[in-house]
DNA sequence: CAGCATCCCGATTGATACTG
DNA sequence: CAGTATCAATCGGGATGCTG
């Protein structure tokens, strides 16, 4: 196993998380566990034998745990132990600083965790000062229920159709809630079937509001 | 320039920092411009051509510049752009998490930029309540001025032997110094010259009081 | 289908030597 | 001092095949 062979804490973090897709394989176990397969679709250009190299590396670093689920639905899964757990806020501070460049937000993937955190990065607590809402956003077989309320932004994967009589749920693939959320209804395309947006248009308009990307870099000298 | 096409801000940010010693390479900017041969003697490992790429790439990804320094020492120096020091809390967050790691702190190499980021990463607020000190940390070449008041920590590079009339003065190499602001005065040994302190003892217990490890990992399961 | 192991190839890294 | 050039070793990517 490679390592930079430095006490400094940066460079141990990196000897344990720094090799090619240990942090979005770590991304995608941020709400929950996950299936390998689970993985495999979510990181679309990942080899399956990197992805199980990773993952056993993970694991031996004591960042991951292999755990088989009840017999209900029997099936292996990877799942964060705390201290893998505790890498969210250095995803949060990646994701934060990664946004400020250009993208085509199509013709590129956006898992459905992505988008998650990616709302956990730009949520803007004063713009949602006074917002009290709950929406669920349904994203194929990815839901997540939101709640926003006295500025503070909790979001979580959810059972589908299980909403708390939510007042509003958004059905969309990934990137095009990105676009929804990011740029507007009209960036996300108007096709019937794109988007399907349950509950008033206003607080639809609340939800989005609460969500900033930050400015891109400026280009100047320090 | 190898990409994981992921509109994801977190893999976008990989993208620019995620390839072997980039990161590492920003910690020693944190602090201020440095030249090459710095760069080289505070990396041990780094290949000089992988040092190259490196901030060839950074450069071209406008994390870095290349800049002259004026006449009076005339050197090529690499500095942060506004947008690569956005890294800094990052780097926070990942030696936070890194640091969670056990470590023979002798035998491995710690630079001094990492000490001092270290300070910024353990610095207890909490701790620090009522602490008003100033003190100058000398590391060989490098001398970093550090202010605690309010509860808020600043840290610096600084002009080695021109301290604000400081009330504390700790000489040592990174390693010691950590040894010493983390493990105490035995842990850092007590052989003559390996570090020492001028200014009270009192003042210099103030100071390393302020500065707490994070605990280990909790190994159970989530 | 989940979870890998294998094989091959191109890309990246690392150590060293070398140049302006 | 400040890098570039060279070359061997390793790693990542993709396809394929195996096993329960």
């Amino acid at each position: 196993m490679r390592s930079y062979l430095d006490a400094c804490g940066i460079t141990r973090a990196l000897d344990v998380v720094g090799e090619r897709w240990a942090i979005p394989v770590i991304r995608e176990l941020i709400f929950g566990p996950r299936r390998y397969s689970d993985l495999d679709t979510a990181l679309p250009g990942v080899s399956t034998n990197i992805l199980g190299a990773r993952l056993k590396e993970l694991v031996k670093a004591g960042v991951v745990v292999k755990r088989r689920l009840a017999p209900p639905t029997p099936a292996n899964v990877y799942e964060l132990t705390p201290w893998g757990a505790a890498l969210e806020p250095v995803l949060i501070e990646l994701g934060r600083w990664g946004s400020r460049t250009a993208v085509d937000l199509s013709h590129q993937a956006l898992s459905a965790s992505s988008l998650a955190l990616s709302l956990k990065t730009t949520f803007d607590a004063h713009a949602a000062a006074g917002v009290e809402l709950d929406a669920q956003l349904v994203m194929g077989e990815d839901c997540f229920g939101v709640h926003i309320g006295s500025g503070v932004l909790t979001i979580g994967r959810d059972a589908p159709h299980t909403g708390r009589a939510s007042g509003l749920r958004l059905h969309a693939d990934p990137p095009t809630m990105a676009s929804y959320v990011y740029q507007g209804l009209e960036a996300a395309g108007t096709a019937f079937d794109v988007i399907r947006i349950e509950g008033s248009r206003g607080s639809a308009e609340l939800f989005t509001r609460c969500f900033t990307l930050p400015e891109p870099p400026t280009k100047g000298t320090l």
